[in-house]
DNA sequence: AAGCAGCACTGATCCGTATTAGTAAAGAGG
DNA sequence: CCTCTTTACTAATACGGATCAGTGCTGCTT
């Protein structure tokens, strides 16, 4: 059986709310006289007491865990690129700040393979002292409904709901992009394509945005922006760009810039065609090493995350409820200045 | 504030066990007649009632959380190759088997890096309903005091420790190395050389048992066995075991592989020299798509631990304790007959 | 010698839920 | 009319720990 504090409290020959008072180091100030706190101490350490963390919340104090939900399955590879260095940062972060991490697997089995928060209307994240969201396509009701039953959480990524505010950490794209952007204008630049995927977030919604903007602030109106599917970015379609006048190209996400990868073969880069992918180069490897790439703070933002959630769990009132850290621009790699034609 | 049993009772007119029992389904079994269930129910739901997973648990129900326990971070770059798949595969059988998972990573903070299980004799792992445990270097006094405990876990990766028996789910490395020289030696290689590394544990003292066992079967002396850093896998080095007659070479695991993958440039492989490589590719990626790789099933492994720990949870006298997995041959890409000298 | 402060604790209660033992009321059977 | 069942519940309790309002005792004043 568990050992318990009545436990503790029997061998060292006191009452359960000695033991209680001592081990959470309220013995000083309860007058607790030191002999028999050490006397406590050493029964709660030959015993091998371990503090029921759910009992504990249940009077409303903290379980030392914190939740990371996601709105799907964070393991699998063709997610391993995105979840894989905010998971990294978390785990940091957590560690140094002796909390647990509990991964909310068990809101899955819909068929859609998508997790819920509110299933059946149970929220298993109470568990949790707080939580960490994240995920590409989060669930916005859910996120709205967290906020309305007080729930401390972070999302990682930028998430606007009318009528809340959800706490969350984010980098800034839309100025990311839009520096990228303003630098191809200065070095003379002017057909500039942004290739975009079909399915747009918020993320992409930003990027997009800063792409707009740059061009609109430097009065360009020949920049254009396409959304097609990652395999339509062959060696011929770069050729056509150049061909049409194109001098520079912004691949949004990694699927297109992978496929553009092994097209470039055929074209000279950077000199007939500037190359900037607008997402970091996966993690642990070298694949877009010899490319210009933007640097999201992935790492960093899981552990910022995780330190404005302690914040807020500390001072609910005080502390910031958003971040937004910045993004470094992309080395030189494969910007030149265009050339004359 | 949050709605309680209590409050749906005082609504529907009735007592909070009835409440209980009606929700949790129990009512038809308390003989509760179809009206006054249908009032509890409407109740609880115009309430906007949730239920408090923890005050459940308290009652000694399952917490429906599985440990996981690495013995170091799991999610620096470092040790990704690793540790990914077999997250993985936990998640998944995790996910459909409705637990959530606990990364116990409060454990750390200690000079060293290394997590304890026992720190302070305090075992945080008891939160869970049972634990997974991995690691390359795991600590051998704690699964033992885990085993006298009777704590319920299941260790990735074999482990032998005199006076116990540990639970895990490992995959048959010497008996997968064993057919790679047999193969090796069926086709007329005679000077084999096994390149391990310098801190061998179990799963390389197996692949060299394996090694050993397949040359002693053929009655062939002329292998050998070195230890060595990676970094002394050259070009130089793969010509020299050339010249001195070696036809075939075995790489112990991903670090002397990557530097061979290099090295490799001013080599005929196979034709000079055929090489396999004992572990397998990261997933994810074709780093080693050109070669032969053993493919260890690190996914497959990781849902078999889950399930091993859950039906030893269920029938803790019936269910068996250790599994081991096969591991399937490599794929014939570097391997060719010897040249005839 | 009464009064009082301080010391070193302990008893009782609470948190929200599940479960068990029990009970009041209605109906059945003799 | 009395007893026995059945129905439809409820009261009480346990789970493990935190907290607060005491309480008995000692020692010091005045």
């Amino acid at each position: 059986m568990r050992v318990r504090q009545a436990d503790i409290a029997r061998r060292a020959g006191v009452s359960q709310a000695t033991v209680s008072m001592v081990i959470n180091g309220r013995g000083d100030a309860a007058g607790i006289p030191a002999e028999t706190q050490r006397r406590v101490l050493e029964a709660s350490r030959s015993l091998g007491y371990v503090p029921n963390p759910v009992a504990r919340n249940l009077r409303g104090k903290r379980t030392n865990l914190l939740g990371v939900h996601s709105f799907e399955a964070v393991f699998p590879l063709d997610r391993r690129d995105y979840y894989y260095e905010f998971l990294l940062g978390i785990e940091e972060e957590a560690e140094s700040a002796g909390y647990d991490l509990v991964l909310f697997t068990s809101a899955g089995g819909e068929p859609d393979r998508r997790r819920r928060i509110y299933r059946d209307g149970v929220k298993r994240l109470t568990i949790a002292d707080g939580s960490i969201l994240l995920g590409v396509h989060s669930d916005r009701d859910e996120l709205l409904r967290l906020v309305k039953d007080g729930y401390p959480f972070v999302h990682i990524g930028r998430r606007d709901i009318p009528g809340a505010t959800i706490p969350f950490v984010t980098t800034d794209y839309a100025r990311a992009v839009e520096q990228v952007v303003d630098n191809l204008l200065r070095l003379g630049h002017r057909r500039i394509l942004y290739a975009g995927s079909e399915v747009p977030i918020e993320p992409q919604h930003d990027r997009r945005k800063g792409f707009r903007a740059a061009l609109a602030a430097h009065k360009v109106r020949t920049g254009r922006l396409v959304q097609l599917p990652p395999d339509a970015v062959t060696a011929d379609w770069l050729k056509r760009l150049i061909n049409d006048g194109y001098t520079a190209v912004l691949l949004e996400g990694l699927p297109h810039a992978r496929q553009a990868l092994t097209a470039a073969a055929g074209v000279a880069i950077p000199d007939d065609l500037s190359v900037v992918v607008l997402d970091s180069p996966p993690s642990g490897t070298n694949e877009f090493a010899a490319w210009s790439t933007l640097r999201i703070p992935r790492t960093e933002m899981g552990r910022a995350a995780v330190r404005l959630l302690l914040s807020r769990l500390d001072q609910p009132t005080k502390a910031p409820v958003q971040l937004v850290l910045p993004s470094s621009a992309p080395a030189p790699h494969t910007i030149a200045t265009p050339a004359r034609t």
